[in-house]
RNA sequence: GCGAGAGUGGCGGAACGGCAGACGCGCCAGCCUUAGGAGCUGGUUCCCGCAAGGGAAUGGGGGUUCAAGUCCCUCCUCUCGCACCA
């Protein structure tokens, strides 16, 4: 027998199939059964990691099953390409960030291939060539004309030394990764995607996504953060000015006894001049900019504040209330000023304890009353009635909260408001290797946008990349001058390039046609493969990524392009590959190369090692020895098929045969293959659980050979023989199908050496058949008092009574039931019986 | 800190509220072989016991239930995201 060899096999079969375009789709008639399978493209960083290799396997096999179960699977692949590496590698290593890009999409594109992976590689996406972010410029345009693009100043990192702004990641504890000097906040006029325009649809849209995992939906509703309220006007006294303060819990406006004020608020300023607080209320302020956000409100934080001299009035009470400024106020979120109600916010009690602010109680507990002087926490809950609350006094806190917020509109003191902690989308990079936002900046005519007809444009390639200095497009003249498109004078062009979030934000409609040269895409191709029915992805992306792409839908939906509301009918988020307890990386020398694998052990090793080490949301830690395991299978899988395969392709000859007249020993085996069968579809259908599909698939291997073994032993029996023959044909036949998506090229040779002149994956998926799901006997287990004392091997058919008496009559059960009484028994059909004695 | 998850043998992991540990790795013993990074057979949660059998055990503690890895409360540890990494 020839021995498996991987290498041969593989090199000869991804060939076959790329001549054959088998996984090529064109729309076809019947679009009920389109399938679209997508795993979120890579950032071509160089060479693929074994992230990607389980990335793209999952992908590769639900769409290889879908196929099998006649679909017309749409299976596309891309580089998701600009991004700051690119520009990393051009500034350490001078090599242009277009060539370093290109060259690392030609090595990963032929890694991929050599993985087995089913694309139809006609429809290739690449985000960095000009005729892909033409069309980003495009829809930034479109939305510039919706009013959703517009320009607000906003912070940015800067180092001093490199005179440059940083990511996030380039800062390392305040400091600049290249030079450690201290980064500052600087000021700058950025671009802005208004997704804030869509935050209530974003969010109603989370209830129908019913084949996302929960816990994504969840990160996307808590991010979108939506609070129902009120906006309150509070005058100031003495001063014809008024403070606007957002509360979830207009009910205890009556208890506001202080003011809090974010530091950066405007008004600090404005209350403080020329007062004799001014020194200490800057001194704060200043003191306060310099700590992070996220340690200012820790609830352990120390809260502190200053008083600013000025008092607000409180629109119900009329009383005169003073303002703080206070550290655990933030301006981003509500209006940057907060009233305070120390009686029922622990913050806000906190404070008031620590400054002897007055302390007021207007939600009375109504299981135990509160007193200001005796209360050693704030009385949050939302479930007591108004105290103390003028004209509301006595009503249940929702009436109170109804009745409060129609007073204030009566007297224009106030409005119900919503707010959401969702900010528009800063989408303006100083960058070089990204999307150009196609926009001018006439002297004359002012900011302008680049006519639809000029697109795309082009980043220009003269372009020195120094990581010092701002935007580097600044730097190439012939980019930034150009005549204004209104009056024909001077112009100079936006340098500052697109987030690349935005480029990834719509690639999915692209696929649908991605050969477009006149629109970004065809619509009534999107509207035939739209919405994606399987993504793929990793957990890292449950807000960011995943949030835009359904904005961008949104926004394309209503530009009319489409008809799609969700881009994503179905997601799975697969965990990360990880090595001795950490993620793969570099740094820390635990990276496994897949090109080593693939050499030493095959594509198809490499596949059922990273499908069956763990589920697939879970993180696979990686195991060198577990993949010989995965390869130790497929040799012994290789071996049983072509040892059977002379009698399978000789039982195609035989008379058909009817099994249920079949000998025991066949019968035995058609039942394991029906529900290995059933195992595996579910497995696949349900919830992708592809580590036990397989383990059903090996169960059913040592099943089979041990069948074998069994039947060497018996010689050949006289009437079970044609039987016997055409249930191992079945087995092998169906066993290769079954393996087929998982590890294909295996799958593809096995299926020809068993006789069969065509593609096995021009096949059906089988089908299980009811009647060999039915075991002949079925364990009854038997419980006394909920303990495991015994089981009984009964037919299915046998009634709760017969197994009563059985029981009863079990001698393992005996020392646990004599001399007792048996007080109750839990009978579950089919499965146990439990005595309590 | 905020938001979201996860914790089961030596290891990766299985288990509609109903037999804890399927399947695989590793390990042990045996067979085969000149040899093995090959193949085959059997065993393998821990403790007591020659065995039959019994007891304990799913991060810690508590609860609900005839029955809890699974449901509830609480604590601990780890992972991911936090708006300029993609």
């Amino acid at each position: 027998m020839a021995k498996y060899d991987h290498t041969q096999i593989e090199t000869k079969w991804q060939a076959a199939w790329l001549t054959q375009q088998s996984a090529v789709v064109t729309e076809q008639a019947d679009r009920d059964k389109k399938y679209y399978c997508l795993v979120m493209f890579p950032y071509p960083s160089g060479r693929i990691h074994m992230g990607h290799v389980r990335n793209y396997t999952i992908g590769d096999v639900i769409a290889r099953y879908q196929r099998l179960r006649g679909r017309s699977v749409l299976h596309p692949m891309g580089w998701d390409a600009f991004g700051m590496p690119a520009e990393n590698a051009a500034i350490e290593q001078g090599v242009h960030p277009a060539s370093w890009t290109m060259h690392n999409i030609s090595y990963m594109k032929q890694q991929l291939q050599r993985l087995g992976l089913s694309y139809d590689w006609k429809r290739e996406i690449t985000t960095c060539r000009p005729d892909y972010y033409q069309w980003t410029q495009w829809f930034f345009l479109k939305m510039y004309e919706r009013d959703l693009a517009y320009r607000k100043r906003s912070a940015v990192n800067w180092c001093p030394k490199c005179q440059t702004v940083l990511a996030n990641e380039q800062v390392i504890d305040g400091a600049c990764w290249r030079c450690d000097t201290a980064i500052i906040q600087k000021e700058l006029e950025q671009w802005f995607l208004r997704i804030t325009a869509y935050a209530e649809e974003l969010l109603a849209g989370c209830d129908r996504l019913t084949g996302w995992p929960e816990r994504v939906l969840t990160m996307q509703r808590n991010w979108i953060g939506k609070s129902e309220g009120a906006e309150v006007t509070f005058p100031l006294q003495g001063r014809d000015d008024t403070i606007t303060i957002f509360t979830t819990r207009p009910d205890t406006l009556w208890g506001a006894t202080f003011m809090s004020l974010a530091p950066e608020h405007p008004l600090v300023e404005r209350l403080t001049t020329g007062s004799p607080q001014a020194a200490e209320v800057r001194a704060f302020v200043e003191r306060t900019s310099r700590l992070e956000k996220a340690a200012r409100t820790a609830e352990e934080f120390e809260k502190e504040g200053v008083f600013t001299g000025a008092y607000a009035i409180n629109p119900l009470t009329n009383r005169p209330i003073p303002i703080w400024v206070a550290n655990f106020v933030l301006m981003e979120y509500g209006t940057g000023a907060v009233m305070a109600v120390p009686a029922h916010d622990q913050r806000d009690f906190e404070f008031a304890k620590k400054y002897r602010l007055p302390i007021t109680v207007v939600v009375q507990n109504p299981d135990r009353t509160l007193t200001a002087e005796t209360m050693t926490e704030a009385y949050v809950d939302e479930a007591g009635w108004m105290a103390d609350s003028g004209a509301q006094t006595g009503l249940s806190q929702p009436d109170g909260k109804r009745a409060i917020i129609d007073h204030l509109v009566a007297h224009n003191l106030g409005a119900r408001s919503v707010h959401y902690r969702l900010r528009d989308w800063g989408i303006s990079r100083q960058r070089y290797w990204g999307t150009p936002i196609p926009m001018l900046y006439c002297d004359r005519c002012g900011v302008v946008p680049v006519p639809v007809e000029q697109l795309p444009v082009v980043l220009p390639r003269d372009v020195p990349f120094t990581g010092k200095g701002g935007s580097p497009l600044r730097e190439s003249q012939t980019f930034l001058e150009t005549n204004c498109p209104r009056c024909g004078g001077t112009a100079r062009r936006e340098t500052d390039t697109m987030d690349t979030f935005i480029d990834s934000s719509w690639y999915f409609l692209r696929y649908t046609s991605p050969r477009e040269t006149d629109r970004p895409f065809r619509p009534e191709a999107a509207d035939y493969w739209m919405p994606v029915d399987q993504y793929i992805g990793g957990i890292e992306h449950a807000v960011l990524h995943l949030l835009y792409s359904r904005f961008f839908t949104k926004v394309v939906r209503d530009l009319g392009l489409t008809t799609a509301d969700e881009p994503f009918t179905n997601l799975l988020t697969q965990g990360m590959v990880i090595k001795d307890g950490a993620k793969m990386s570099k740094s820390k020398g635990n990276v496994v190369d897949p090109n080593q694998i693939i050499e030493r052990y095959g594509a198809d090793t490499a596949r059922l090692f990273s499908l069956f080490a763990a589920p697939p949301e879970k993180d696979l830690e990686w195991d060198d020895h577990a993949v010989e395991g995965a390869s130790r299978f497929l040799n012994r899988v290789w071996r049983l098929i072509c040892d059977g395969a002379d009698r399978v392709r000789a039982a195609r000859r035989l008379p058909p045969f009817d099994p249920q007249h079949s000998s025991p020993r066949a019968q035995a085996l058609l039942r394991a293959l029906h529900q290995t069968i059933h195992k595996v579809t579910t497995d696949l259908d349900q919830d992708f659980q592809f580590n036990t599909a397989i383990a059903a698939l090996m169960e059913f291997y040592n099943l089979l050979s041990q069948w074998e073994t069994e039947g060497h032993a018996a010689a050949t029996s006289t009437d079970g023989e044609a039987g016997e023959a055409a249930a191992h044909a079945a087995a092998l036949n169906t066993l290769v199908l079954l393996l087929a998506p998982f590890a294909p090229h295996l799958a593809e040779e096995l299926w020809r050496q068993l006789g069969h002149p065509a593609s096995v994956f021009g096949e059906r998926w089988p089908e299980a058949e009811p009647r060999w799901l039915k075991d002949e006997l079925i364990t009854i287990v038997l419980q006394i008092n909920g303990k495991l004392r015994s089981q009984l091997q009964v037919p299915p058919e046998l009634d709760e009574a017969e197994i009563q008496s059985r029981a009863m009559a079990d001698p393992k059960l005996q020392p646990w039931i004599e001399g007792k009484t048996i007080r109750k028994r839990i009978y579950v059909p089919g499965r146990l019986l439990n005595l309590v004695v």
